[in-house]
RNA sequence: GCCGGAGUGGCGGAAUUGGUAGACGCAAGGGACUUAAAAUCCCUCGUCCCCAAAGGGCGUGCCGGUUCGAGUCCGGCCUCCGGCACCA
């Protein structure tokens, strides 16, 4: 053993040694229990960021300790490899996206075995390849057959600069969340998955969830958003047709003063006489900053007081929600408020607030009941109160004149009680080349034609062109364009959008239950020995919260799909998530220069024009920001012990993580504190009087405090991993039984038994954290298998426990002596330890003693009048 | 605006059920070793009063409450960070 640790010696040698004896890799066994382990996949974008080095520490830790824990563990990797950088790399630098991504893949891969994780490799999936995407567009088949897939024409996200389309989750303020131009609408013929047919379904199983951060099933509640609420049928005065709308205020609907339409409802295309207004309102549809409208010079009827009022169409009205038509309730709703002051519509009060009905009803009414105008409002009242001005409805409170006008309403067939939610079904359709075929053909006689299943996978052809310009290449391809009709065998042309990339991210998890990457579903269809059945669901899943919504929900709805397929039989495909902070770091700002590298500056000035340097907040580690740090470079310095160490005691997973250099020292330095003291006893007599290990705790040194401590950090450690995984404080640990073990001078072979035994344990607990130094540690004290196939130690009560205990004793809640006593005393005799003790007996005095509040092993209240 | 979360030393963070606030680490200061430096080791380290020690006061964003006892529970506020946002 050499006297100095050499993380790149240390690391390269076990890395080999787990590729070698393939380790890791796992196959199912219904003997015994699994545990399924799984972070987010990357997308190769080149190269890993601090990110993926978090998250996969955060895993590797997991997966090697449960393992440990006696669990048949699998721990899979793969590659989310169809996406937009690899196209625009084709563009801009004329690589082909295969190349490119595949380059990038292996690159990635070499740095995740830098880090040291035990993947089983052997499981890898890539989404780029037809073995992958076959089994998309073959779910995309069965969706088409189920009537889960349709196409619809429909307005959409379009970025002009991307030239795709966008899903809504997609625009963020209007803007393309990976360029950042600002999106305008288009109309296309797109193809959607039905996943508002599970919104139900999604909604409820969100209170099954219970291994999930709370806020993160709250976020899956929001997005699904449901509402009950009511449809009503205004008739168009003068016509058999009516306006149907939904609302969930019934109770506002005698104040209602007018109806608004979706640009793009049927009815605003018939109302409206002139095209040009109309056109211009569709142009605004959507736009956040202004309300506008165009009056179609019609009336519709209040179905509940036949009341005429008018019609309008309004940009801010949307298509995709309800109806698309509302009735508008100026008094009572904000947005319909600030439209009609805008074109000066009647304002009419109809709820008041509940404690104030009588007398006066301000700030509403201020000239009483009826005749109110504009002028007198200055805001809508939005909550519920008590209806006035509603006919036989006024007095009720909203709540229940809600299920009353709703009552009514169906009574009179003029409406019914209807659920709605904000969720919209899954538009899938990518104008783009690098992504998953769509197996769709379109024959001028036969109309839309899927491929047949024996024709998958339908194979993304490699010779296209990329001219940045236009839409996809694959327009160009004639090869791939021009195919004869499965059903009628003459001219047809293939769909030539490609499927949006979250679909391949829906069932990855499952994909890697299949042995060496051989995905078949078909043959999972109701087989009782099917992998899936063993290995799913995913019993821990670790990733970024910024999947909360979009990749969580479409997996979710891809499950419920996979199951009603009869492929499995579980509602939820993770059971426990963990979504890990962000990676931060300081970042320095020059007033002319900008954002600086730390390299940039120098005594808090910039090196190129010297002004004193801002040291800006801590910010997630971005590029532009230049506050990154490449886990190259890390793991080149220290080695990936010491970068995963750092990562992980720096904070607990769920937190964000700031950045800190010497941060890094200082585990580094733990690390070679270990080292040093293996070396020392190495070096020992002992150990070369006892070249065979020598491992058994002689009865005489049970009571030695460096054993205690040992089997306290086991206790520790095992349950704040169990406890939401709190590595920080398991470390914290770690790092406390090192100075313990540091500061023990052995003399005895009982004192030697110790130390080797204590050092043992050590290297056990903390081989999920840095595994390859304890690997070789271990190997250094004399043992010859692999520490990571040792069991995970347990401890032994007995010796954990403290045989003293420091006594706090406090006079009135204030801490006033700190005693030593023994664990055993029975709490009498605490009591009169605590009396006794003459600084308390001084305080007391003569004053008199209201009571003693005793807390085992802890601590004595002493009560006392003044 | 709505819905979440968080505020603890110079810093990252501990405190598991209401029971010693500040574990562990970083930084800082002092010392040992060394020709010197690095590395390593030892000591100090919330703050105020006191020459110092002993001792004591204050202290977990702010104000109040419950309790023998509150970082932890309750009510009200402030600040910061996330998510959603014309969803009728």
């Amino acid at each position: 053993m050499e006297e100095r640790y050499d993380p790149q010696k240390v690391e390269l040698k076990w890395q080999r040694y787990w590729a070698e004896k393939n380790l890791f890799k796992t196959e199912a066994d219904p003997s015994k229990k699994k545990f399924y382990c799984l972070e987010m996949f990357p997308y190769p974008s080149g190269k890993i960021h601090m990110g993926h080095v978090r998250n996969y520490a955060i895993g590797d830790v997991i997966a090697r300790y449960k393992k440990m824990r006696g669990f048949n563990v699998i721990h899979p990797m793969g590659w989310d490899a169809f996406g937009m950088p690899a196209e625009n790399a084709a563009i801009k630098e004329g690589v082909h996206p295969a190349k490119w991504t595949y380059e990038n893949i292996a690159y990635m891969k070499t740095q995740l075995n830098r880090m040291g994780l035990s993947y089983d490799w052997e499981r890898e999936v890539t989404t780029c390849s037809p073995e992958y995407y076959k089994w998309n567009q073959w779910f995309f088949l069965k969706m088409y057959e189920k009537g889960l897939a349709y196409r619809k024409s429909s307005f959409v996200n379009w970025c002009p600069s991307c030239t795709t389309v966008l899903a809504n989750e997609q625009v963020i303020d209007d803007r393309c969340w990976r360029c950042d131009t600002l999106v305008v609408q288009k109309e296309l013929e797109q193809w959607f998955l039905k996943i508002t047919h599970y919104a139900e379904d999604l909604l409820r199983a969100c209170d099954e969830l219970k291994g999930w951060p709370e806020k993160v099933v709250l976020m899956q509640k929001n997005w699904i958003g449901k509402s009950e609420g009511l449809e009503a049928d205004f008739r168009i005065d003068g016509t058999d047709e009516s306006i149907r709308i939904f609302t969930t205020r019934a109770d506002t609907l005698f104040g209602a003063t007018f109806v608004c339409l979706a640009p793009t409802h049927t009815l605003s295309e018939k109302l409206v006489a002139d095209k040009e207004a109309l056109k211009k309102i569709k142009e605004q549809y959507g736009k956040e900053d202004e309300k506008i409208g165009l009056f179609t010079g019609h009336y519709a009827v209040n179905p509940v007081n036949d009341e005429k009022i008018p019609i309008y169409v309004a940009n801010f009205v949307l298509m995709e929600y309800g109806t698309g038509a509302i009735m508008s309730v100026p008094a009572h709703d904000q947005r319909d408020f600030e439209f009609a002051k805008k074109y000066n519509l009647q304002i009419k009060v109809v709820i008041t607030p509940e404690q104030q009905t009588n007398p006066p009803l301000p700030p509403f009414a201020k000239g009483g009941r009826g005749g109110i105008t504009n002028s007198e409002i200055e805001a809508a009242f939005e909550d519920d109160g008590i209806l006035i001005d509603s006919s036989s409805f006024s007095r009720l409170r909203s709540d229940v004149a809600r299920i009353e006008i709703a009552k009514f309403l169906e009574k009179k067939r003029l409406g019914k009680r209807v659920i709605n939610y904000k969720l919209r079904d899954w538009g899938i359709s990518r104008q783009r080349y690098w992504g998953t075929p769509i197996p769709i053909i379109y024959c001028d006689r036969c109309g839309v034609v899927p491929v047949p299943g024996n024709d998958l996978p339908v194979i993304l052809p490699e010779d296209v062109k990329f001219t940045g310009t236009g839409g996809s290449p694959l327009l160009e391809s004639e090869k791939f364009l021009n195919v004869s009709c499965p059903k009628c065998k003459g001219k047809a042309r293939r769909e030539t959008d490609t499927m949006d990339t979250f679909v391949d991210s829906s069932w990855y998890f499952i994909a890697y239950c299949f042995g060496k990457g051989k995905i078949n579903f078909k043959s999972e269809i109701r087989n009782p020995k099917s992998e899936i059945g063993y290995w799913m669901p995913v019993d821990q899943y670790i990733g970024g919260v910024e999947h909360a919504v979009l990749h969580l929900l479409y997996s979710r709805f891809f499950t419920k799909v996979i199951k009603d397929l009869g492929i499995m039989d579980f509602n939820e495909p993770f059971i426990n998530l963990l979504t890990q902070g962000m990676v931060c770091k300081e970042t320095l700002k020059c007033p002319e220069h900008g954002w600086l590298f730390p390299e940039d500056v120098k005594d808090d000035k910039c090196i190129k024009c010297g002004q004193i340097v801002e040291r800006g907040r801590t910010e997630k580690m971005s590029k532009s920001k230049k506050n990154v740090i490449d886990p190259d470079h890390l793991i080149n310095k220290y080695g990936s012990d010491t970068s995963r160490l750092f990562s992980l005691f720096a904070a607990p997973p769920e937190r964000d993580l700031e950045w800190s250099d010497q941060g890094v020292d200082g585990a580094y330095r733990f690390l070679n504190r270990i080292w040093g003291i293996v070396f020392k006893f190495r070096n020992s007599e002992f150990r070369i009087r006892n070249i065979e290990t020598e491992n058994t705790i002689p009865q005489s040194a049970l009571r030695n405090p460096l054993l205690r401590k040992t089997h306290q950090t086991i206790k520790r450690v095992t349950n704040d991993i169990e406890r939401e995984y709190h590595f920080n404080t398991a470390i914290a640990a770690l790092m406390e039984l090192v100075n313990e073990i540091s500061s023990f001078e052995p003399k005895t072979d009982d004192d030697w038994k110790t130390f080797r035994y204590s050092i043992e344990i050590l290297l056990l607990l903390l081989s999920p954290f840095s595994p390859h130094i304890a690997e070789e540690l271990w190997e250094a004290i004399g043992n010859k298998s692999s520490v990571s196939e040792q069991r995970w130690p347990v401890w032994d009560e007995k010796i954990a426990k403290e045989e003293e205990i420091e006594l706090v004793v406090q006079v009135n809640g204030k801490v006033r002596s700190k005693l030593m006593i023994p664990a055993t005393l029975s709490d009498d005799e605490v009591k009169q330890k605590a009396l006794g003790e003459p600084k308390i007996k001084e305080i007391i005095g003569d004053k008199a003693i209201k009571k003693v509040f005793v807390v085992k092993g802890k601590l004595v209240n002493i009560v006392i009048g003044d």
